[in-house]
RNA sequence: GUCCCGUUCGUCUAGAGGCCUAGGACACCAGCCUUUCACGUUGGUAACACGGGUUCGAAUCCCGUACGGGACGCCA
């Protein structure tokens, strides 16, 4: 039996964190058995759902590559089985027809909890005569869950579980207007999606239990279940839109990875020995279920951002170059033109090594753009002395007769520096500060190379020049 | 309220009765490296929620307590 799983958000608010874990699992775990991985938008709820919603998330699915092998399913669009199924239902007396209104059923649940017992539905249509129906009423179709037993879920995480029936009530499976509910729906497009493996956040797990009697009720095979704990946030409560959920695209706006989420995620709630790096394909080969803990998670900022360190080095230079300009394209004073981004990619070696985010590599990458005359920053300024503009224009003539590539550089550097009887961070730092107007960059050298001789040139002089004026 | 689930360093986790003087990673502190900043590297601080059992022996099994979370919708 192939192995296939599915990913089912509802489009009714955005892919967070817990989700694209969600989906991440399922991905790895279908892979990782040599199946497939489908999604399925859960658009049963009209008024909620939007089509901006459903973009969002098959966006971020998409950066995320995490790509279902066949075409989504809409649930929306198998409305027509959902109905058929219920009404199948119906006719082998395992549902029934239910004429409360729903401002009987608020009732209902309002004096329950008043009287202190839990809010459920009582029945009162389970046995009744049809023939009693009032006029004019809609009716609900609720399943006829059977009374008295205990059903068991063999969870793939959470070990066995078990809930006395009684804990159960008749739920709604076909709404008064004629629409599926979402337990309902569920349960048969599993079913048709030919589904093996259900693997979603443990705030279903309770589900499970009214989802399985659908598929008794129907003679249906259940799939396996495993519920994985959820990501909370840094307060300990459930993540959700209106709770510090944030949406996966937010992510690629702060300069992550997608290779580095998805290896953060991975290792959020799943462990497997003391792997910490993994790539996809590595994370394929080794995930399982088996190595999913039962406890929610935290969020940690921190963690991720050094993964995201780790992968961007590994990352391809010109992948790298062509996000930074994308990024710094927007900021006001850059020149973004071919000379520029030649030097990013030149660069980009240097740059990626400091950099944990693709925010922090642009903006180190920022002076590359500048043209002359740009800021100094306050802290440059103070290595910029009238002694080390003198320096500096004694240098000027040494690294004009190199031809500028790192290597002759750091020579012509290294032989003036000794030939002063300076340190070479004495030379550097000052040098530093006139070529990018800040006190860190890549080596010296190589920023010196990849600004090229003209433009080097010209920058020292900017600030070899200003000694003169001032002189 | 009822039912369900959980609890190992601050955080993510390893751990499936003796290998645990509880390991790793992030963060933090100190040192080394060094051309700034990073990277890297060496070392350090830091945890089995609590109480009872079971056992020669428990982080690991059982029970209880506490705390946390989830579910109880004609939402998904």
């Amino acid at each position: 039996m192939t192995v296939r799983t599915r990913f089912a958000p509802s489009p009714t608010g955005l892919l967070h964190i817990g989700g694209a874990r969600t989906a991440l699992f399922n991905y790895l775990f279908a892979r990782h058995h040599g199946g497939q991985f489908l999604l399925r938008i859960e658009d049963t709820d009209r008024a909620r759902s939007t089509a901006a919603a459903t973009q969002v998330i098959l966006e971020g699915l998409a950066w995320l590559d995490l790509q279902p092998d066949e075409p989504a399913v809409y649930q929306s669009a198998r409305e027509a089985r959902h109905v058929e199924v219920a009404h199948a239902l119906l006719d082998q007396g395992r549902a029934y027809r239910c004429y409360c209104t729903p401002e009987e059923l608020t009732a209902m649940r309002e004096t329950a909890i008043k009287e202190g017992r839990p809010p459920r539905y009582d029945g009162r249509w389970r046995d009744r005569d049809p023939a009693e129906a009032p006029a004019g009423v809609k009716p609900s179709i609720r399943l006829k869950v059977p009374r008295g037993g205990v059903t068991e879920v063999d969870d793939l995480v959470q070990g066995m579980v078990r809930v006395a029936d009684a804990e159960l009530d008749d739920m709604i499976i076909l709404r008064s207007d004629n629409t599926p509910t979402y337990l309902h729906a569920v349960v048969v497009d599993d079913h048709d999606m030919a589904i093996t493996h259900v693997i979603r956040g443990d705030d279903h797990l309770t589900n499970t239990f009214r989802q399985v009697q659908i598929y008794r009720a129907m003679g249906w095979d259940l799939p396996r279940f495993a519920h994985i704990p959820l990501i909370h946030g840094a307060d300990g409560a459930k993540l959700s839109k209106r709770h510090g959920a944030v949406s996966v695209l937010e992510f690629e706006r702060e300069g992550f990875l997608p290779e580095a989420l998805c290896n953060y995620l991975l290792r959020l709630g799943w462990g497997h020995g003391d792997a910490e790096i993994l790539s996809r394909d590595e994370a394929i080969s080794l995930f399982d279920l088996d190595g999913v803990g039962r406890a929610a998670s935290r969020m940690d900022y921190a963690k991720l951002t050094h993964l995201n360190g780790f992968w961007l080095r590994q990352a391809d230079d010109a992948r790298l170059a062509r996000d930074v300009a994308r990024r710094l394209a927007d900021e006001p004073g850059l020149v973004l033109d071919e000379t520029t981004e030649a030097r990013i990619a030149t660069l980009m070696p240097g740059l990626k090594e400091r950099a944990k985010t693709l925010l922090e590599l642009a903006a180190s990458a920022a002076f590359l753009a500048r043209r002359l005359p740009f800021a100094i920053t306050d802290k440059a300024a103070l290595q910029l002395t009238p002694e080390a503009r003198a320096m500096l224009a004694n240098l000027a003539p040494h690294l004009a007769a190199t031809d500028f590539s790192a290597a002759a550089v750091d020579a012509a550097l290294r032989a003036f520096a000794e030939a002063t009887g300076r340190k070479l961070g004495q030379v550097a730092q000052p040098l530093r500060a006139a070529l990018t107007g800040t006190t860190t960059s890549p080596p010296i050298d190589a920023t010196l190379a990849a600004l090229g001789r003209e433009e080097s040139l010209a920058r020292i002089a900017a600030v070899t020049a200003a000694t003169q004026d001032a002189a």
